[in-house]
RNA sequence: GCUCAAGUGGCGGAAUUGGUAGACGCGCUGGAUUCAAAAUCCAGUUCUUUCGGGAGUGUGGGUUCGAUUCCCACCUUGAGUACCA
């Protein structure tokens, strides 16, 4: 009886889909267990050998949690919505809901044929309106809510009117737009109904506003920071500019401190908890008002460093600050204004990558100096950014490079306010060893006492106080796009209402074109059928759009990342229509156990979905303010490409080692015209395109063609993609699954080289062979010999290590070293086999299910509790243990048989005492460890 | 520039708390089997050597009886971020 790894695997993926093997239940005596992967999009190209990583090492996890007994839930479903298919439809016509559903067909046969154990019964598309109705719902949840920063969570907003309605705003403490003019309760009754709505919307954590915004021209729509590249679109390479549009934001910056607090509480990698610290950007500091010379106005400017305030010699605006026009002096006036033309030409990408150049304009305008009073300049200069801080600086040359090369360019005076520091070369920014100088009650303080008093004697002259600024931006919630949510969302005079949630979901209208109106409005607006309203919260569904009596639907759709912020709590409850999910079911799973996904998203996704589990939290609808306890990034899988040179200007090509001085063009050659030499199949290479057909091939001296090979980002436009079917269809599902995980640390990048998984394969044929021979199954119920307990109990405890440590491969080399040893003492002990092939099941899951039903189990490996541990069982049955000892010198210490571990370690400080009186050295600490040589520690 | 991660054979990578560096796999070399090939099995495979050894984990120092592991400086590569006041 061979391996036949092609029907065992159809076998078994076909008993767990019927049987439910893996389907979990909302309710056991079991503890819980959340693993959870990153859903993928759905893209035409199915899946590469790369996609499957992550998946493999969760569900290697989730298994042996299962094994351990825990009622695991590990589902899976789909990120549907998005650009890909949308441009796709705009190419073709075809309707992005028919690409969508069909390539979703195609991954989950991909992904069914690995023999993941995901419970499908839980899948989510978060394009199904099904689940988009909570999307929604949550939408109108956070439009519905304000930011009291006393109680420092989310408040429904009906307690906020309460408020306005009873004292005003001027006692309210929120996080909310800047410049909200205060008001009394009787104000507020005088107000009418759209000016109270205008306020409101000022307040809510979902908001409408007059936005800057990247805009993409070739994509007909907005883009979010983390979606640009460089300055141009990550899809596709559009260039983008900045434009100001009516949009949906996210008041994200509400939660900056507690997404920032929050990272200490998670176990996520420390590279991903600093990206979002950064993107966090937090900043402690002070806010300092300086008054204009002449002008009622005044300029306020962020710092960190209020303690040298006194060095301050002169201020700087960004070019777009709105006081620059009116403080600008007649004299000053034709320069700053060439000035401002000159900078708003320079597109987003120039300023970035010219900053060395030093630029700026003189406003002829002067602010006094709030402690001494002194006049000081005000400049423009584009190193000062309209979108930090309050796009104005405090200019203090000798403490800071950037004020220094300014002041430097255009002779601004630089006074030292450092004791004993030379600042006739370059700034001084050092804060540990700032000693304050010729600056008043600041005198002789270090930075930090300084930075102290200085706020004080400001905050007393009412001229200033501590700020804490933070780089996070509200996020931009709206797209010009058809493929995506609806907002649930009517206007009435202009101000957005939400439709009541009993008419949810807001369904996507059919639209004959999927690219924006002629008169600019984003795809929607081509609906002739849509729900729409015929007065306030009576919504009719598809019916044809009477333009007449209708109250108009928000044409704009959700960005890519509504639909990932919460799909991890709609698993526990992904079929519930009354509720995104129940009390009973989120009591019950908490929160995600151990999430794996690509570190791609560490400022997307996943500081999204922390903000708004914040925001359910604050709301009381799950019990965490974080979802995931523990978070892993898988590696990439990397493609080896194959590169073919061809001579400049000729169609004729060179072997790898003819190039010499010769000038050629690399071109990437298909890798599967390529063998593991490295060698190049002529004929398909011709074959593969009209222009090679013809063209010549000067080989090496031996007749061969050699390609160079290069590492790459696994691409289809690289050629380099190794589709996992084809693996799948030589080796085998199991072989795909531990050679994904034997080629490297998981979290680590690795390039894929198909040559080497008969490594792996081969291993199962020998664990086959271990269990099966000419005629049929050779385990029998013998006692296992000691070796073989050995073998066992060393491979249990290593996989267990592993597994707990997410170090994969490690393991799968233990296997392949415990099969060899049980080979090679003939052992066909079930004692040994059978626990065995328990701790394999995790990584190979169907050969292991075979063999398992083989040996007479009715009930799915799966069921069966992870073998037990013994130590007993690694104590070394050898006479002799060497000891390692001062590097060079070797120590045999003869030990009876069978000795406990205690008596061992006894034994060996006994006699390493004698050696070591014989060293004049004394030993602090003996180590043994079982399985392996005695180690001293001196 | 800043932040983070990482540098070990021809290659992917092991090495637990500082304790025999290179496990395991690929590749390569030789052998067995075969008419032959594939497959399988066995042996060898860091470099160097006068066959006694010697050197060796990016470079240079340090701590230690002992360093791939800890500390300092530097170099290189990758990732993220970027005039953040």
């Amino acid at each position: 009886m061979n391996y036949n790894f092609n029907e065992i695997e159809a076998k078994w993926q076909k008993f767990w889909a019927e049987n439910k093997t893996f389907k979990a239940e909302n309710k056991s005596d079991k503890p819980k267990y959340y693993v959870l992967d990153m859903f993928p999009y759905p893209s035409g190209a199915g899946l590469h050998v790369g996609h499957p990583l992550g998946y493999i090492a969760s569900d290697i996890y989730a298994r042996y949690k299962r094994h351990q007994g825990f009622n695991v839930l590990h589902p899976q479903g789909y990120d549907s919505f998005g650009l890909p298919a949308e441009q796709y439809a705009i190419q073709t016509g075809q309707h992005p809901a028919i690409t969508t559903a069909e390539n979703i067909k195609t991954y989950r046969r991909q992904l069914d044929q690995i023999g993941f154990s995901f419970d499908w019964s839980r899948e989510v598309r978060t394009s199904d309106p099904n689940y988009y109705k909570w999307t929604q719902w949550i939408f109108i949840q956070l439009f519905n809510s304000w930011y009291s920063i006393d109680s420092d969570k989310a408040e429904d907003i009906s307690e906020l009117i309460k408020i306005f309605n009873s004292e005003g705003n001027s006692k309210v403490n929120a996080v909310c737009d800047e410049g909200i003019e205060s008001f009394s309760a009787e104000d507020w009754e005088s107000f009418s109904s759209k000016k109270q709505q205008q306020i409101l919307l000022q307040y809510r954590l979902t908001y409408l506003a007059e936005t800057e915004v990247n805009w993409c021209p070739a994509l007909g729509t907005v883009l979010a920071n983390d979606e640009i590249v460089n300055g141009v679109s990550e899809r596709g390479g559009h260039p983008v500019i900045r434009k100001k549009m009516t949009q949906w934001s996210m008041r994200i910056s509400a939660y900056a401190e507690r997404l920032l607090q929050g990272l200490d509480t998670i176990d996520w990698t420390d590279s991903l908890k600093e990206s979002q610290r950064n993107w966090i950007g937090k900043s402690v500091g002070a806010a300092v008002t300086f008054k204009l010379e002449g002008h009622k106005e005044v300029v306020d400017v962020f710092t960190t460093r209020p303690d040298t305030i006194f060095g301050v010699s002169f201020m700087t605006l960004a070019p777009e600050h709105e006081l620059v026009q009116k403080i600008t002096t007649n004299e000053q006036k034709a320069e700053v204004d060439a000035y401002i033309l000159a900078t708003a030409k320079r597109s987003e990408r120039d300023r970035m990558a010219d900053v060395k150049t030093i630029t700026g304009a003189f406003t002829g305008a002067y602010v006094e100096h709030p402690f001494t009073k002194e006049p000081i300049p005000v400049w423009i200069g584009d190193y000062v950014l309209a979108g930090y801080g309050t796009g104005a600086v405090m200019s203090v040359p000798c403490g800071d490079q950037r004020d220094y090369d300014f002041a430097k360019h255009f002779n601004i005076p630089i006074p030292n306010i450092f004791d004993g520091i030379d600042i006739s070369e370059e700034a001084f920014a050092d804060k540990e060893k700032t000693i304050i100088g010729n600056s008043d009650f600041l005198n002789g303080l270090n930075y930090k006492k300084a930075t102290k008093r200085a706020i004080f004697e400001l905050e007393k002259i009412g001229h200033g106080k501590e700020k804490i600024n933070y780089r996070l931006r509200d996020a931009v919630f709206s797209r010009q796009r058809y493929w995506g949510e609806p907002f649930p969302v009517y206007y009435v005079n202009g101000m957005p209402q939400m439709i009541n949630k009993a008419h949810l979901p807001i369904t996507l209208p059919e639209v004959e074109k999927y690219l924006p109106t002629e008169t600019g409005e984003p795809p929607l607006g081509n609906a002739t059928v849509w729900a729409w309203c015929t007065e306030t919260n009576s919504v009719v569904n598809n019916e044809k759009i009477d333009n007449k009596t209708v109250f108009p639907l928000e044409l704009n759709t959700m960005p890519g990342w509504a639909g990932s912020s919460q799909y991890f709590n709609r698993y526990m409850d992904p079929n519930n229509d009354n509720e995104i999910f129940s009390k009973e079911a989120i009591n019950y799973w908490q929160q995600v156990d151990l999430y794996i996904g690509g570190s791609e998203h560490a400022t997307g996704h996943l500081l999204y979905s922390r903000f708004w589990q914040k925001f359910m939290f604050d709301k009381g609808y799950v019990n965490h303010d974080e979802y995931a306890k523990k978070l892993i990034n898988q590696g990439m899988i990397l493609g080896t490409s194959a590169f073919v040179f061809r001579v400049e200007g000729e169609n004729k090509f060179l072997s790898k080692g003819l190039i010499d001085n010769i000038n050629v063009q690399p071109i990437h050659a298909d890798v599967s015209f390529v063998n593991s030499s490295d060698e190049l199949d002529i004929e398909s290479f011709k074959n593969w395109r009209p222009e090679f057909k013809d063209a010549e091939f000067i080989t090496e001296e031996d007749g061969t063609f050699k390609v160079k090979r290069d590492v790459e980002k696994m691409s289809k436009s690289k050629f380099n993609v190794v589709n996992p079917d084809d693996i799948v269809a030589d080796y085998g599902a199991d072989s795909l699954r531990l050679y994904e995980m034997f080629l490297g640390p998981l979290e680590q990048y690795k390039p894929w080289n198909t040559a080497g998984i008969t490594g792996v394969h081969s291993f199962l044929k020998k664990l086959w062979k271990l269990y099966v021979g000419e005629n049929g199954l050779k385990v029998n119920d013998a006692e296992p010999s000691k070796d073989s307990l050995k073998t066992l109990h060393k491979t249990i405890k290593k996989v267990q290590e592993d597994i707990e440590n997410f170090s994969f491969n490690t393991s799968v080399s233990t296997f392949m070293i415990a099969v060899n040893e049980l080979t090679a003492q003939k052992c066909t002990s079930k004692h040994i086999l059978e626990p065995l092939l328990i701790l394999i099941s995790s990584y190979a899951p169907h050969i292991a299910e075979e063999l398992w039903n083989q040996l007479g189990h009715n009930e799915s490996i799966s069921t069966a509790p992870f073998p037990e541990f013994d130590a007993s069982h690694l104590v070394e049955s050898s006479k002799n243990y060497p000891i390692s000892f001062n590097g060079k010198m070797r120590f045999t210490l003869e030990l009876p048989l069978d000795m406990s571990k205690d008596d061992i370690e006894k034994a060996v400080m006994a006699h390493e005492k004698t050696q070591s009186q014989l060293q004049g050295r004394s030993p602090k600490k003996v180590i043994v460890v079982p399985g392996k040589i005695v180690n001293i520690v001196g």
